[in-house]
DNA sequence: AGACCTTTGAAGGGT
DNA sequence: ACCCTTCAAAGGTCT
């Protein structure tokens, strides 16, 4: 949905409250009904109501009724997003070879200065941004901040995991692009529909204007971490622009070693391989030394010092698709470590393939990813996006022996077991929904029938086995 | 189908 | 040292 200007549209799933609710709860007098619609392809149908706002006390009680309704804008400080779209650059036939875009056709300080040109000139995107992402996500419980730090801190197994999944070693993520990735959601929300030109444009304007220096240093020291491990992965990979241009290098094969020395298959990177052991001299200087195993030390270490940002780093530990705020969102994930899961519970958020009937049969369960790199015991964990219980989301619940984490707390807890086996029944999922979490995507899980399930001990046994 | 768009910053080669 | 180019993410848009 779109977001005007003095509107703002709700997602109401289902459609279960009447307008007179509507108008209580939200405080509006004409809310509108724009449309209905099968939200999840399913008979869970969708209403959009467009109300006005206009006022803190408007905006305060919608940000308190997220618990149960999905918000699909926020009327923080924003108006309306237009950006002035470039004239394409010419077809790739009828331009000279050495110029891919337009942009690139600039020098880059021209580009840069294109850039103001665009912002000074009021005609650039989010103009009307006038708080950085990191202060907005942190009054935004309901939206996900991908944990920069986890993915900065990625092993080398998942590193290479990925290399052999996309058949090609990426860059590493610098400063921005860890930014931007942790906030693209927020700036989504504040976007017509899921336009990076607009997410990059206004991640761009916070980044640049108004995040505070600290939270850019805070990512900075991520990047250096993420370049750091990027190079203990891939020792011998060197960024090779020149060979790396994309349909330039198909045929470039390259054979690169494996940090722990097997080969494996001939790639198509856009690096190079260097024949000698001189790696690049790191200018970088990281703040805190800092080594992997003791990654919980140096969120602490960014925690006790940027205290602003600690929310993008501590994140949430669980993924929330945007399509599905109105149910709650649980999700499983095998733990391997027994020290504190929170660097690692959101990254990465569950793939394609394990990612279970998001858009279509909430409530969405998902196995996320299973990295036994480093650890051995694997026991379970599940999160629950606690804006979407029907309850206090400071509420800490223990499903059937299993700690569970809200709101970036971890606690195994046993206190409040009777209290989640409440939570649950009262959430009424349907049985495909059970269907769905006992069975995985594609038929990747075993099945077993619910009632064996039904007593916590048998389910913490079912993980057990499932997760050895 | 695949390039382009949009952002910042890293890193390479060339001058 | 400086300039220029490419590419990291990412999904809609365009050719």
């Amino acid at each position: 949905m779109g977001i005007s200007k003095n509107r703002f549209h709700i997602d109401i799933c289902p459609p279960d409250i009447s307008m007179e609710h509507i108008k209580r709860e939200y405080g509006v007098s004409k809310p509108t009904i724009l449309r209905s619609h099968s939200a999840f392809g399913e008979a869970n149908d969708s209403t959009i109501v467009s109300v006005p706002y206009s006022n803190q006390a408007f905006i305060s009680n919608v940000l308190q009724s997220t618990s149960r309704y999905g918000l699909e804008t926020s009327p923080l400080g924003f108006s309306s997003i237009s950006l002035v779209r470039r004239p394409r650059a010419r077809s790739k036939s009828s331009r000279p070879s050495s110029s891919r875009s337009r942009s690139r056709c600039l020098p880059s300080k021209d580009r840069k200065s294109g850039r103001r040109t665009r912002d000074s000139d009021g005609k650039g995107s989010s103009s009307s941004l006038t708080r950085p992402l990191s202060v907005i996500a942190a009054e935004l419980p309901h939206c996900l901040v991908p944990d920069a730090a986890a993915f900065a801190t990625r092993t080398i197994k998942q590193r290479v995991e990925e290399y052999n999944h996309s058949g090609k070693i990426k860059r590493p993520l610098n400063a921005f692009m860890l930014y931007r990735r942790s906030y693209q959601n927020i700036a989504k929300a504040y976007c017509s529909k899921d336009n990076h030109q607009q997410v990059s444009a206004i991640c761009g304007l916070s980044w640049r204007n108004l995040e505070q220096q600290e939270v850019k240093l805070a990512f900075k020291d991520l990047a250096d971490v993420e370049r750091r491990k990027h190079g203990e992965a891939f020792p011998e990979y060197k960024y090779d622009p020149l060979h790396s241009k994309k349909g330039d290098d198909k045929n470039l094969p390259l054979s690169l070693p494996t940090p722990d020395g097997s080969d494996v298959e001939p790639i198509n990177g856009h690096g190079s391989v260097k024949t000698s052991v001189a790696k690049r001299n790191r200018t970088s200087a990281a703040k805190y030394e800092f080594s992997h195993s003791d990654s919980e030390g140096y969120l602490n270490t960014i925690d006790a010092h940027q205290p602003l940002q600690a929310r993008a780093f501590s994140s949430y530990p669980y993924w929330t698709p945007p399509s599905s705020h109105a149910y709650p969102a649980v999700y499983l994930e095998e733990q391997h470590t027994h020290v504190d899961p929170a660097p690692f519970q959101t990254y990465p958020p569950p793939s394609d393939d394990n990612r279970l009937a998001c858009r279509s049969s909430p409530p969405v369960v998902c196995g996320l990813y299973d990295d036994a790199a480093d650890h051995s015991v694997g026991y379970a964990e599940i999160f629950i996006d606690p804006s979407l219980l029907p309850c206090q989301p400071s509420m800490v619940y223990d499903i059937s022996g299993c700690s569970v984490s809200v709101q970036g707390q971890w606690h195994p807890l046993t206190a409040e077991k009777s209290r989640t086996e409440t939570m649950l029944s009262e959430l009424s999922m349907p049985a495909s929904s059970y269907d769905a979490y006992l069975r995985g995507v594609g038929g990747e899980w075993d099945v077993e029938e619910l009632e064996e399930l039904e007593e916590p001990s048998h389910f913490r046994d079912w993980m057990r086995q499932t997760g050895a």
